[in-house]
DNA sequence: CTGTTAGCGCTTTCAA
DNA sequence: TTGAAAGCGCTAACAG
């Protein structure tokens, strides 16, 4: 069997990925009249050229090399998406959302996790960079913001879910503080004497210190004492242990239950059924977030809906944006692009069946 | 202000990314030595090269250009996933657990989209392919397989979910058309006279035509004719058809209803709970897919787990198994490598309250 | 209308 | 223990 694949005319199926050479040399023309080809720069092409070009390119499946054209263009079309946890409810819709705004401009997404640990982070940043990423989309520990300045300086960064103050970063969240009162206040004005609130550990998590803190406010200003429950999702004791205490609060009905995220309720949800309190009449139940499965239970369940999408899109679009802001300017430092800027996109309340 | 950034010592933070050309100058060696650095090759280096080389590599905050490096090696150490739509849940368990165990092993992930359309997969398989991945793991549609075919013979190419028969490519599924089997036979089996069946319009999708199968063979093994709805999501009236037809059927109590697939179950629950039956006394509930809600409603569904973490795992293993193979023999002929393979992982019946 | 050539940043012989 | 130089596949002056 012959194996010598230098005769290219057989090659249905090549074994050996073609390049710009191999193009030139079947259509005996020079590389360099193949690359305006790829480029759609037929102004000056023989008709005659262009159609050979075009057939080799098609007999031997040829695609130009993204690397040798990113490493000579000094842009790889990719941008880096760096979340906690790729399953979270939030991180799904926004993925989603930015995945297809930047595809339609033919950008590539990357997408890592990082955990919430800071060096995972860290070197998950630096790997990214590592790749050439021409944007950076991440939901931050915010431990990492020394490296992130530096990345800033160089392709655009945008934060999203979590703010945090980096020179030259683009933050994009919602209205964590707003809507956590807003809830609390539509809670405790339908009547229930208290709200307890179940979240994680704050940590330095922005949503989490935000929310916890629009809670707060709204609870003293209506004069009512908060009352919060830190769980650790992970662990179903620290699960058990709210559901007990919530168990014994027979004498402050009616009351309401307002977790800091869908994780939490859905943990959460099942055993507070079960225990001996009417929903919503002695027991009010309410979450941030939007659970697809929130209108399915009865009666449904009150919730935040964060705009996940509109964040993914508008993610997307300021990266774009300032992807093409940084090459017509050439200078990084320009102040027209949207530089530290921090966009607050609201959420809005939906009121369900589980309060009232 | 002097901008003159040749001065190397205070670039804490640096306008343009630093090359191996840089390391090389500041600390005064040739970029061979830079090179063996990186490489981890200090066999044959005086620990004050190494050191200095180490001082300039931190100050300038430098990362070795992956596109330089992939051009060189002809390998990117990234892979591509393409699905259908990412928010899916069987995607959202599958691409977590993927890219967990691919990061682990210092490969990136490529994320995209098809919605479900040939000539969107092709493009993106194309230009996945000019992104030089390493490997590409995919939910196809099946109207691409000569294109993968022909990728099959560069790279590891795996198909998960559903299932093609194509030169090269290693097929990752779970048993569809025995899962599906089993809840019908459950499903008649708990004493329910009839089993209706609503899924999407088949469309040579594999996962639908498997689990249509497995439905049909139970309802005739049963004895029982089977009774089968096509829906479109997307189509509030389509789902409303079933809905109606489902109402009038008071005579057939009790019947059970099944869907081929959890999103359909998330469209129809509450429309059906609304009907006049008793759940699961009168009309039994069961669905594909395990949703994160089957055990918050009230009785809890019925449903089939597919072993979606444990299939990213897996296609992750194969790919990495496959890369190294290739690598080590060179030769992607080899038949060592499991080519052509088609692995099935069982998907597992879960009880509810909602049949029986 | 087409070709020559110099790199993009890195790895890797081959020499010293 | 270190360097010089070729080349990975492509683009873009600069010539013809």
């Amino acid at each position: 069997m012959d194996m010598t694949s230098q005769h290219g005319k057989e090659a249905t199926i090549v074994n050996k990925r073609a390049t710009i050479q191999d193009i030139a040399r079947e259509a005996g023309v020079s590389i360099t009249t193949v690359s305006r080809f790829l480029n759609g720069r037929f102004d000056s092409m023989s008709a005659a050229t262009k159609q050979k070009i075009a057939d080799v390119i098609h007999q031997l499946g040829y695609r130009p090399n993204a690397l040798a054209r990113g490493l000579k263009a000094s842009q790889t079309k990719s941008v880096a998406a760096i979340v906690v946890n790729m399953s979270y409810p939030f991180c799904v819709g926004f993925l989603r959302s930015l995945s297809r705004v930047l595809s339609v401009h033919g950008y590539h997404l990357f997408v890592a996790e990082t955990g919430g640990a800071a060096e995972v982070e860290r070197d998950v940043i630096q790997s990214m960079f590592s790749q050439r990423v021409d944007a950076m989309v991440l939901q931050s520990t915010g431990d990492n913001n020394d490296l992130l300045a530096t990345i800033a300086a160089q392709v655009p960064v945008v934060l999203v879910d979590r703010a945090f103050e980096i020179d030259g970063v683009t933050n994009l969240i919602t209205n964590n503080a707003e809507a956590s009162f807003e809830m609390t206040s539509h809670l405790l004005g339908q009547g229930y004497r208290q709200v307890i609130y179940v979240t994680e550990p704050e940590a330095a998590v922005p949503t989490r210190v935000d929310r916890l803190r629009g809670y707060t406010e709204a609870c003293s200003s209506y004069g009512v004492p908060p009352m919060v429950f830190h769980v650790d999702r992970e662990n179903s004791e620290s699960m058990l242990h709210v559901t007990n205490a919530i168990q014994s609060m027979a004498n402050e009905r009616p009351f309401a239950v307002y977790t800091a995220n869908g994780l939490i309720m859905i943990e959460l949800y099942k055993p507070l059924r079960k225990l001996a309190f009417g929903v919503p009449r002695e027991m009010g139940l309410a979450t941030f977030d939007q659970p697809d499965w929130a209108s399915l239970v009865e009666p449904t369940l009150t919730c935040i809906r964060q705009p996940v999408e509109e964040m993914g899109t508008l993610a997307a679009n300021v990266v774009l944006e300032r992807i093409k802001g940084e090459i017509e300017t050439s200078d990084p430092l320009d102040e027209d692009s949207p530089r530290g800027e921090t966009h607050i996109i609201p959420s809005t309340l939906v009121p369900g069946g589980s309060t009232l």
